[in-house]
DNA sequence: GATTGACATGTAACCGGTTACATATATGAC
DNA sequence: GTCATATATGTAACCGGTTACATGTCAATC
C-alpha cells in the first residue's frame, strides 16, 4: 500500500543507467543523448518520481522558496499583496513560506530566524518596526527586498509614493475650491502615516502657500476618524475637506458628518488613501495603491537578486493613481 | 566576511563532543547530562549555529511546513483565513507554504505538486473544484484537509454550516414580519451557493410553510446583486425582503434600491451572508462567518493528524452567528 | 594508424543533519 | 567483588539528491 516514493536510484536502476544520468536530465544539463533523456523520461513516469525537494536543497544550498514576513495586516490588503507575490513567485518557480508578524520586534526576530536556511531570500513588510530593530532582525546572510519599511542600505526597499499620492489629492482638492483642508494623520509610529503628513504639509506649500495647514493624528482606525471629526467640530475649527491618511479615517469621517448632517461633499469633500474595496461602494475620493503590484515587483527583484542580475540597492517607490468619486464634488 | 554557516560538526569540535550529542541537545533527548548540554548550549551560541533545515527534513522525512492551496480569493477573506492559519501553525511551531490556485483543475494538480515534498500535509480550499478534479489533484500520500470542498470521504472536511446561518437569517426576517423574502442566489457551480440556496428552501418551508419560496441565481458579484434586484422590479415581483447569498450581492441589492427610491428597510429589508468589513458600514445585516477560525481549525487538524492524534475523517461545521443591523430593521 | 577532442556515461564523495548500535561509566543489588 | 542495569557518549551508516572527476566511445584530422 504504503510503499516508499521511489527515489533517483530506483529510476537508475529501472532505466539501467547511473543516478548522474537521471540528475542530468532532471536539471536540463546538456551532454545527455536523446534516446537517454528518453529512457529516463519514461522510468521516471513508470515509477512516479517525484525528487525530493529536501535532498536537492541540500546538496544545492538552494530552497527555491521565498520567506514573506508580513504584519498583521487586517483588511484586503493582505490578500492583495500575497496574491501579487504568488504570481510572480510561481512564474518563476518559487514557493511563498509566509510568516506574520507581529508588532513586537523579538517575534519578528525570531520569525525569521525559523526561515533561515528554508529560504533563499526575504520579503519583509515592516512599517511598524524601527531602522534599529528591522536591521537587528534580518538575518545577515539572506538576500532580502524591503516593503514599506525603514530606509536601510544594504536593502532594496519598494515603497509607496506617498508624496506623489497625497500631492495628487490635493491638488484635486484645490481644483474643486476647497480652502480648508484638514488631514487626519495615522498613528505617529508607522512610516507611511508620517511621509503623507509630511507631504501634505509639503504639497499645501508648493501649491497653495497662503492656505491653512491642519493637521490632526488618529490611529488609521475608522473610529479614530470619527472621533476626529468630532473634535473638530467640537473646537468650532473651520473647514471644507477632511483628506485621512488612510481609507477606513476617511470612513470615520464620512460617518460622522453624515450623523451630523454635514452634507458632503456640497459642504466638505472627504477623501481618503487606499481605495480599499468600500471605499467604491460609498463613492469615496481617494489615492490608489497598487498593492498586488507592490508584492509582484517586490518578489521579481528579490528573485533577480537571487539569480545573478543584481542592481545595487536602491529605493523604488510605486506611484499611486488619484481616484476621484462623489465623496470630493460632484 | 561571508564565512560559511557552521555546522552541527562545527559544533561538536567546538564543545568537544560528538554530533550525536549536539543532535540530543538540539532535540531535547533524554540521556544527556546537564553539563554536557550546557557546553553544547555554549559551543551554539559561540558559533551562532542554526541548523540546516534541509538537512534535517532530508534524514527525518519531515519537513514541519503545511501546503496551502487557496482559490485566487479577491477580499478580505484570504486574509482572514490565512491569518487563522498562521496562527496556529506558528503555536505549533510548523511554517506555512502557501499556494493559490486558479480555477483550472490542471493547474490545481501541479500546484499541489509542487509542494509534494516540502510539505508534510496540505490545506486545501477548493469550492469551485469538482469531487473528482479535487480527488485527482491531491497527491495521495499526503496528509489533507479540506474547507469549503466537494465531499471527500478520506480526507477531514471543514465548512460552513451554511444552513444553519441561513436558518438564522431566515427566522430573523420573518421575526421582523417579512413576507415575501427573495434569495439572490451565487452561480450554480459553488458549493456554498448551492448549499444556501437549498437551506433558504427548507428554511422557508420549515419556518413558514404558507409562504412563497423566492430563489434568483446571480454569480457572488455586487453588479449582478443590482442586475437580479432591477430585473425583480422590472417583473413587477412582490417582495419585502431580499436574502442574497453572500454581502457583495446584498450591496448590490442595497444599491438599485437606493437608486429606485425603495426605502430600507421600511419598505425592503436587505441581509447578506460573510459579514465582511464594508457590511458594518453600510448596516447591512449579514450572516458572520469566522474565517479566522476556520483557518485556525484547519490548521490544528491537520497537525494533530500529523502528529499521531488522528480521529477518522469528518464532516466538521464551522457555525456562524447573525449580526442584525439596520438594513432588517430597528 | 595514431592523436585529438567532443560527447556520453558512470563512480563515488559530499551536503548536514539523525539515529541504531556499540561502548564506557556510574549505581545498586547480591 | 561481580553482575545487572541505567545513564552518558561516540561511531558510522543513512536520508536522496548533485557534481567533480574518471572513463569510455566515436569521428575528424594529419
Amino acid at each position: 500500500m504504503a510503499k516508499p516514493p521511489a527515489t533517483i536510484r530506483d529510476v537508475a536502476r529501472h532505466a539501467g543507467l547511473s543516478v548522474a544520468s537521471i540528475s542530468r536530465v532532471l536539471n536540463g544539463h546538456n551532454h545527455v543523448h536523446p534516446d537517454t533523456r528518453k529512457k529516463v523520461i519514461e522510468a521516471m513516469n513508470a515509477l512516479g518520481y517525484i525528487p525530493n525537494a529536501a535532498a536537492r536543497s541540500l546538496s544545492t544550498a538552494k530552497s527555491h522558496a521565498i520567506g514573506v514576513v508580513l504584519p498583521d495586516l487586517h483588511g484586503e490588503f493582505f490578500g492583495e499583496v500575497v496574491r501579487g507575490m504568488d504570481k510572480a513567485a510561481s512564474e518563476r518557480g518559487y514557493l511563498l513560506l509566509l510568516s506574520t508578524m507581529h508588532a513586537d520586534s523579538r517575534l519578528a526576530h525570531q520569525a525569521m530566524g525559523t526561515m533561515r536556511g528554508r529560504v533563499d531570500g526575504l520579503i519583509i513588510m515592516a512599517p511598524q518596526l524601527s531602522a534599529e530593530d528591522l536591521a537587528q532582525a534580518i538575518p545577515a546572510d539572506l538576500p532580502a527586498v524591503l516593503i514599506n519599511s525603514p530606509a536601510d542600505a544594504t536593502h532594496y526597499n519598494l515603497r509607496i509614493d506617498n508624496r506623489g499620492g497625497v500631492m495628487l489629492m490635493v491638488r484635486h482638492l484645490l481644483a474643486g475650491g476647497r480652502k480648508n483642508i484638514v488631514h487626519l494623520a495615522g498613528y505617529s509610529g508607522n512610516l507611511d502615516a508620517a511621509e503623507r503628513a509630511d507631504a501634505f504639509r509639503e504639497a499645501m506649500q508648493m501649491l497653495a502657500p497662503d492656505l491653512p495647514v491642519r493637521i490632526v493624528e488618529g490611529d488609521f482606525t475608522d473610529a479614530s476618524g470619527e472621533q476626529l471629526v468630532q473634535q473638530l467640530l467640537a473646537d468650532g475649527t473651520q473647514f471644507d475637506a477632511i483628506f485621512a491618511a488612510n481609507d477606513m479615517m476617511a470612513l470615520g469621517a464620512l460617518q460622522t458628518l453624515r450623523t451630523v448632517g454635514i452634507e458632503v461633499p456640497a459642504k466638505v469633500a472627504v477623501a481618503g488613501f487606499d481605495d480599499v474595496p468600500m471605499a467604491r461602494h460609498l463613492g469615496l475620493s481617494t489615492v490608489r495603491v497598487d498593492m498586488a503590484g507592490i508584492g509582484e515587483r517586490a518578489v521579481r527583484r528579490l528573485i533577480d537578486q537571487l539569480e545573478g542580475s543584481s542592481e545595487p540597492p536602491a529605493l523604488a517607490r510605486q506611484s499611486p493613481t488619484l481616484v476621484a468619486r462623489a465623496s470630493t464634488g460632484r
